[in-house]
DNA sequence: CGCGTCGTGGTTTTT
DNA sequence: CCACGACGCG
């Protein structure tokens, strides 16, 4: 067998991962050090140097992108020899792969065949319904809350009846908001996200021959970003590897930064001592990053307690140093940020090459204000993803109907969407029906219209509903799954609806709505992040699709190959890399953000947040911080992050502004704006203080125009900041 | 039912 | 400060 395609152009650590004994193994795979070609390469080499069928081994990944990623790599390895046969390999997420085991055993978990996903926005609209039948005041027990603890529970593998209660009336009504969920679930065949690998553990837990079953079929299985499996998915792999199965776990538990939604670091650990002969092996040579930016990260991990050591290193070059910028504000920031993008960009660059990275989103508005000011095309990433759309949840709630009548959660939505007269007051009445005689609102809706229980005018508009899903079903019955959307689309008006909609708005939702329809052209059901079986021939296109849009959200936005810079938050870069990054806001109370301040391991995720932003850096890295800015209203000084404080100096170039105004102390000296913006012949300068008769004391921040146009942004010591013609301004230096 | 006003809350996000 | 949701009016 020539193994060469699997291990050349491998180092020796990855070499050693890859061609490890077939048996359990840890890899602690630093940032850019090649981890999904070892995951990979792995699998290549136990198929074909240990003769493994691709149908025993099974591989889990946490998102959709990930799982498409392996598969399509693992594909263009070894195409050849597999001739097709990789379909019957298991890649998928935790969840795809569960939902994949309850579609096949939905009879043992007594689930409805065609049972609903039940994403979070479904999950907390549910919610609020089951508060309301409680007779719970929102204000008070805020559905939100409710959810996070519902899902907190599930995490963590808790039904209702195995929490213990404590005697705290919170946690009682917490409790019985989540057992009436539990039971509107169970009755409408809705399954959420925790539902999935709660039930698929219950499964494999209860039935010892179904466990059999599939333990035997997958006596191998790898896993990606261990260190972000939580309680239940542990558990579960845990079952499933049962005593013979063997585990290959990939991750880095200086990445893991999903501690917050229930991700356990610790489960690295555990995985040494649960899984026996555990052999680890680290990754540590990075092919990403410059020597000077991996110097950095590694000096800001050491500071973390309890992690299982690694420290990257490359035989590449130092690099340039990474460059910190004081700004004045977060204006001063942007501006700062943007000038840098453009002098990158005539240097050559591509705008794509450039990320913008921050702590949280509120941080993007003030940076895509600068970026739109000069027109700088940009795409922020982790906004809403297209099926979680309002318009495209209303379609897909009517394509669900014709699925499934009694998915109150799809009827709840859409029943007066578009608006026919079918108000509050009628929903409630319905609901209340339903409630009483235990059946969905589509069955008490028909009884209503069938009895005399709702007004004349009240009883026509709903009947008219029941007659529109019908008649659309009727209409549906053998048509493609492209067609039945636009059918779904015309005939509930919902396209009419949206292009009526004024504003912007309502053209976007319709440009939305047509690329549903699509989506659904272009629906392929072979070619899923976590494919079905082969053998759910009975499960139709159209379910197929729906389960899809609820477990594959779509990537959040299209556009992809446009040249324009990226901007996210620190969470959603993970994964990434880029040439050129920006990490803006590195302030302490932002990042670290402030209510992780007082407890350590919340701290220690922050620490590690700040791994993650700095080992995205390709060639150059720069962080800015600044000294005032302003959040939720008013102004605030920030020191300089802990963060950067632990990044050696010599990693470190401090970007000073050529002037030679004197500054007031407490400003650091000012740098690089661009020069036709810092008010020359003015006799002002940027970040000079100065002096307005009604306004008091502050700091130039922003020059704009020329002559008696010019104006200028003054950041006020106690009035805020404002734009003042200089003309009129009457400033004088403080 | 649709629009306006008031009040509140505001890390991070996938599935 | 600003965005979103609840509530009340025409």
């Amino acid at each position: 067998m020539d193994v060469s395609p699997i291990l050349d152009n491998l180092n020796e650590a990855q070499r050693e991962a890859v061609s490890a004994p077939a048996d359990n193994q840890l890899v602690l795979a630093g940032a850019g050090s090649g981890k999904t070609r070892v995951l990979v390469h792995r699998i290549a080499w136990l198929i074909q140097v240990e003769r493994v069928s691709p149908y025993s081994i099974m591989a889990v990944t946490f998102t959709n992108k990930a799982a498409r990623e392996m598969r399509g790599r693992l594909e263009q390895l070894l195409g050849d020899t597999l001739a097709g046969r990789t379909r019957s390999m298991w890649v998928g997420t935790f969840h795809g792969i569960a939902h994949r085991l309850l579609k096949a055993h939905w009879q043992v978990l007594k689930l409805p065949q065609n049972f609903q996903i039940l994403d979070s926005d479904d999950q907390l609209r549910l919610i609020k319904r089951i508060s309301q039948g409680l007779q719970l005041d929102e204000t008070r027990w805020p559905p939100r809350q409710a959810q996070w603890f519902i899902n907190a529970q599930k995490d963590e593998g808790l039904r209702p009846d195995y929490i213990q209660e404590t005697g705290d009336p919170h946690q009682a009504t917490m409790l019985a908001i989540y057992r009436g969920y539990e039971e509107a679930c169970r009755r409408g065949g809705l399954v959420d996200f925790g539902e999935l690998l709660l039930r698929a553990h219950e499964l494999l837990l209860n039935n010892p021959d179904i466990l059999a079953h599939y333990q035997q079929r997958f006596p191998f299985l790898l896993v990606d970003e261990f260190q972000d499996t939580n309680t239940i998915q542990y558990a579960w792999l845990r079952v499933l590897a049962g005593a013979t199965g063997k585990v290959s776990a990939v991750g880095d538990d200086d990445q893991s930064i999903y501690g917050w939604r229930g991700a356990k670091i610790e489960n690295i650990q555990r995985f040494q001592h649960d899984f026996g002969n555990v052999q680890t092996i680290r990754l540590e040579q990075n092919y990403r990053s410059t020597g000077l930016i991996l110097k950095a990260a590694n000096h800001v991990i050491a500071n973390n307690t309890g992690r299982l050591g690694k420290e990257l290193w490359t035989d590449g070059k130092d690099g340039d140093p990474i460059a910190l910028y004081a700004a004045f504000n977060e204006q001063d920031e942007a501006r700062f940020i943007v000038d840098n993008i453009n002098r990158w960009v005539d240097e050559g660059n591509s705008f794509n090459s450039c990320a913008i990275l921050y702590r949280s989103n509120a941080q993007s508005r003030v940076l895509e204000e600068a970026l739109l000011r000069e027109n700088m095309a940009y795409r922020i990433y982790g906004g809403q993803r297209f099926y979680d759309r309002l318009e495209i949840k209303n379609a897909l709630a009517y394509m669900r109907l014709l699925v499934n009548r009694d998915d109150d959660t799809a009827i709840e939505r859409v029943i007066n969407t578009p608006t026919r007269g079918i108000g509050n007051k009628t929903i409630e009445t319905i609901r209340l029906f339903a409630r009483e005689q235990g059946c969905s609102l589509w069955q008490a809706a028909q009884n209503m219209v069938n009895s005399s229980h709702l007004s004349a005018r009240a009883a026509n508009a709903v009947g008219a509903f029941i007659a529109l899903i019908n008649a659309l079903d009727e209409a549906c019955t053998d048509q493609t799954l492209p067609d039945i959307a636009d059918t779904t689309l015309k005939q509930t008006a919902l396209l009419e609806f949206h292009r009526n909609e004024k504003g912007e708005k309502g053209q976007a939702r319709v440009e939305n709505l047509e690329e549903l329809v699509n989506a659904c052209r272009a629906f392929d059901p072979n070619n899923l992040a976590t494919p079905a079986d082969t053998d759910t021939g009975e499960t139709s296109l159209l379910v197929q699709f729906l389960d899809n849009a609820s477990l594959d959200a779509g990537e959040s936005q299209a556009d992809e190959f446009d040249d324009a810079v990226q901007l996210m938050t620190l969470h959603s870069a993970k994964g990434l890399e880029f040439p050129r990054v920006f990490m803006a806001g590195v302030e302490e109370n932002l990042f670290p953000h402030k209510m992780t301040l007082e407890d350590p391991s919340q701290l220690e995720e922050e620490r590690r947040l700040c791994y993650v932003g700095i080992t995205r850096a390709m060639v150059q890295l720069t962080i800015s911080y600044a000294e005032s800015r302003r959040m939720y209203g008013n102004e605030n000084h920030n020191r300089i992050s802990r963060f950067v404080r632990e990044i050696p100096s010599e990693c470190i170039q401090e970007v000073r502004l050529k002037t030679d105004v004197q500054r007031p102390a407490g400003f650091a000296t000012r740098t690089n704006g661009s020069l036709q913006d810092q008010g020359e012949g003015t006799g002002l300068d940027l970040g000079q203080r100065v002096i307005h008769s009604i306004f008091g004391e502050g700091v130039i921040i922003h020059f704009e125009g020329q002559g008696n146009s010019a104006r200028v942004q003054v950041n006020f010591d106690n009035e805020g900041s404002k734009w003042l013609v200089l003309q009129y301004a009457n400033l004088t230096p403080a």
